[in-house]
RNA sequence: GCCGGAGUACCCCAACGGUAGAGGGAGCUGAUUCAAGACCAGCGUAGUGAGGGUUCGAAUCCCUCCUCCGGCACCA
């Protein structure tokens, strides 16, 4: 007869438990709960650590990425706890967004709806992983008391300054049909849906980020990894030069342009504007006007993507007009084409085709002036081949002639400063960030529009303007609220006259910007901050996200840190004090979302192994910083590692001595864990714990016990649930979560006997045991004598020796 | 094109300038079993993308190149 799989058959003697991860793990979630485990008291005599990981937009579902990116965070925080800190660790949702509004037209049901319906059960699925948040303080964006104090932001920054309202053209979603921030352009696609963006002239609210480029460039006092401090200086783009203007020939009109390359402004022989630039239509002369209006509508109507190919080859249209190069006196065209951005530098360039790549391609398309001025030499040539970028003499340049380069940059910015049309400049590739969205599911932009007053802010007292509930989704992808006339239609706050709302909404990194300052005491209904509290917590001890958010959500969030304390509501400048990204895991290559329906679900995981398996596999998978294609067929290897810790401690105790080399071997582990866990290399921290497992597994007597009791205890961050019930079978009698994290002894830890190599010209030739500690000369003492490196010698003298105390000794013979 | 990061065994990955292997997966052998699985014990395979250099000694540092990943890219 056959056992029935999973119970013993009914003649077998009664087995010892087996570790049946669903029934312990339901069990502690229960006693967690109610014993308030994950409550973060303000006040401890432990010391504050705040511990935040990026907060999830409510998709509806916790999918690998999500248990990528929180679970060894949630190991890093208990990690800190164990070691002595008071952690706070809480979550929230960044709860607005287009996802759910395109849902709505889509189904019909609303974003609220969905958003807390959504929420609710992402809140189950934290419970399942065994994440120490402390939901008291959840923080949810789409909450009126919430989003108030982002209209509040929004007044203060308007208040200072840095909070404008400008025409420009602006990237447009065409699909998802609205304005979009040049940070979620990725590629010239939109950065949601990957439609091609195209260009629009939109009148939408900026934030002035730029104001701070300079400092966003310092990363002073934090510990963030070279690479996100990469990506946002280049994003950054900070270039120096200078600024000149030419006067545009027969009228007043100056046209100012940037340059890197001041030295090389005898050979301006053009100039050239971008097509949205606001002198076109001006200067342009009648017999050209048709061309020019026929080439600024094409360059409106292509996508980013076309019009920044660097393949393409240059077109352009001639204005007919001339400006005057004030250094040769010359009278030179004016162009205009679309290698020229408007909202790069001044939008105008003067055109050195003999140095430039692109001005050359654009001189030789139109058959344009080609004079060199700059010779690698300090010969003069005619009938240049190619742009000569590089260093080299001026020529060509009056009394400028003969310097270098890097001599007339200087000599020349100085001489445009003394005659008043220019000088030394800087210029950035960022540009302000712009806020508006067209959209419904954000948070409305507290500004009313009032026919006599103008822009009126609406009064701090009057917030929060709240998002109507009750409007219209339709296909068009019109904005609800712009239709929504009870909510457009009301009274100017200055006046009281008939006035109108403003319709946009705030883009939702401005909801994230700012929301670790809320989470301390995300109820207080007086400020945006508890002010008091938060000064037990700020700034952000130590921050772990995706790296994705280098330069949108973490270069936003440092700006409005810095605008907050510019503005007196805080005590430093940097909000994050200590990042760490996890890297970003693909699936078949491709990055995991719902819209791409790669999602891979843990939930099956979960049923079948547990969640510390699944906690332990994020961990194991590689480094963390490193991202990681998924792939499950590994899980096993970790999930048997739980039945063998499981075993082990489950196994009753024995008697016998101590055995020293068993303790020593526990330390050690104890050291290697630490330094693991401290550099988020949990994959190499999980691997120690194997293999004190194994040791464990055939050791008897007191110090296997002292042994498995510190597996537990470094087990217990990665894995909470099985070694709490562990622990307990054990006789604990409170959480192993609130033991402190064990100490490595180095006298413990320290081997008393080592593998000494020998090594003949760095061969090695043989490995002798030896005792640890032997000094230099006995252990060349020791390598003298071994057999095998005698016979690698054959006879040559040895010429001097090297010794790596207790590892190696070399004997070099030449 | 520019700037980062990475190339180690069949796969995922470890290795303060000092024994190339910690761990896991897959595979194989044995023990156990009526048998299978689980479990336990054990096994192997690379000389570190290529080529130079520095060094007593290089996966590790330097140079040149190749491949992959990421960022920026007509930014004046």
């Amino acid at each position: 007869m056959r056992a029935a799989p999973g119970s013993p058959a009914p003649d077998e003697p009664p087995r010892k438990a087996r570790y049946t991860p669903a029934a312990i793990e339901e069990k502690w979630r229960d006693r967690w709960e109610r014993d308030r485990l994950a409550a973060t008291p303000d006040d401890s005599s432990d010391p504050n650590f705040y511990f935040v990981t990026m907060f999830p937009y409510p998709s509806g579902d916790l999918h690998v990425g999500h248990w990528y990116a929180m679970t060894p965070s949630d190991t890093a925080a208990r990690f800190v706890r164990m070691r002595g800190h008071n952690v706070l660790f809480p979550m929230g949702f960044d709860a607005f967004g287009l996802n759910a509004e395109n849902a709505a037209i889509r189904t019909g049901v609303h974003p609220s709806d969905n958003t807390e319906r959504n929420m609710a059960n992402m809140r189950r699925q934290f419970r399942l992983m065994g994440a120490m948040i402390d939901w008291r303080r959840e923080v949810v964006t789409c909450h009126p008391d919430y989003y108030r104090w982002n209209q509040w932001l929004f007044l203060k920054l308007y208040e200072k300054g840095l909070a404008y309202r400008a025409k420009a053209p602006v990237n447009w979603c065409p699909k998802d049909q609205t304005a979009l921030a040049n940070e979620q352009v990725i590629n010239g696609l939109c950065e949601r849906c990957d439609t091609p963006v195209t260009k629009k002239d939109l009148v939408q609210w900026f934030f002035r980020i730029t104001e701070y480029a300079d400092e966003l460039l310092t990363f002073e006092g934090i510990d963030w990894p070279e690479r996100v401090r990469v990506m946002q200086t280049n994003w950054i783009g900070r270039s120096e030069g200078a600024e000149f203007s030419f006067g545009v020939d027969g009228a007043a009109d100056r046209i100012p342009f940037f340059t890197t390359r001041p030295d090389t402004i005898f050979g301006a022989t053009f100039m050239v504007l971008a097509p949205e630039h606001p002198l076109v239509d001006k200067i342009t002369t009648s017999a050209r006007r048709a061309e020019v209006d026929a080439y600024v509508a094409a360059t409106r109507q292509a996508t980013e993507i076309e019009r920044t190919s660097a393949e393409r080859s240059k077109t352009g249209v001639d204005t007919g007009a001339f400006a005057v190069n004030t250094f040769t006196g010359e009278r030179i065209p004016i162009w205009i084409a679309d290698y020229v951005l408007a909202t790069y530098g001044t939008g105008a360039i003067m055109a050195v085709p003999a140095h430039d790549d692109r001005d050359f391609a654009f001189a030789r398309t139109y058959g344009l002036a080609i004079r060199e001025v700059i010779s690698a030499d300090g010969t003069e040539h005619t009938d240049l081949a190619l742009a000569y970028t590089g260093p080299g003499v001026m020529v060509r340049s009056g009394r400028f002639s003969g310097m270098t380069s890097e001599e007339g940059k200087r000599a020349v910015a100085e001489d445009a400063k003394e005659r008043g049309i220019g000088g030394p400049s800087v210029t950035y590739r960022l540009r302000d960030w712009l806020i508006s969205r067209q959209r419904y599911w954000g948070t409305p932009i507290p500004i009313v529009h009032c026919s006599s007053c103008g822009i009126v802010p609406v009064p701090e007292d009057q917030l929060p303007v709240e998002l109507p509930y009750d409007v219209e989704f339709t296909p068009d992808g019109g904005s609800p609220l712009a239709r929504k006339r009870s909510f457009i239609e009301t009274t100017c706050p200055s006046c009281s006259g008939p006035a109108e709302r403003e319709a946009d909404t705030m883009d939702t990194f401005v909801d994230s910007s700012w929301y670790i300052y809320r989470y301390p005491d995300p109820r207080i209904d007086t400020a945006f901050m508890n002010e008091a509290v938060a000064k037990k917590w700020l700034p952000v001890t130590r921050y772990t996200g995706g790296i994705e958010h280098a330069i949108l959500h973490l270069l936003y969030a440092r700006f409005v840190c810095k605008a907050l304390a510019d503005l007196g509501h805080l005590w430093f400048r940097e909000p994050f004090t200590h990042l760490r990204n996890q890297g970003t895991i693909v699936f078949k290559g491709s990055k995991m979302s719902k819209s791409r329906g790669n999602v891979q679900a843990p939930d099956e995981y979960v049923a079948r192994y547990g969640a510390d398996t699944l906690r332990l596999f994020m961990g194991f998978m590689g480094p963390w910083t490193a991202g990681a294609d998924w792939d499950a067929s590994g899980i096993e290897g970790v999930h048997r590692f739980l039945h063998r810790v499981w075993d082990i401690a489950t196994a009753p105790p024995s008697g016998g001595v101590r055995d020293a080399e068993l303790d020593g071997y526990v330390h050690r582990t104890i050291a290697k864990v630490t330094l693991d866990l401290e550099k988020y290399h949990f994959n190499t921290a999980i691997s120690a714990l194997m293999e004190l497992s194994r040791e464990l597994l055939h050791a008897s007597g007191p110090s296997r016990g002292d042994g498995v009791r510190t597996l537990l205890l470094l087990l217990a961050p990665l894995a909470p649930y099985i070694t709490e019930e562990l622990w307990e079978r054990r006789g604990g009698t409170t959480s192993i979560h609130r033991e402190r994290w064990p100490e490595a002894d180095l006298a413990t830890a320290a081997r008393r006997e080592i593998t000494l190599v020998v090594q003949v010209d760095g061969k090695v030739r043989d490995r002798l045991t030896a005792p640890a500690g032997l000094d230099d000369a006995a252990a060349e003492a020791a390598a003298r004598k071994s057999e095998r490196a005698r016979a690698a010698l054959a006879g040559r003298p040895v010429t001097h020796t090297i010794v790596v105390r207790d590892r190696l000794v070399n004997l070099v013979t030449k």
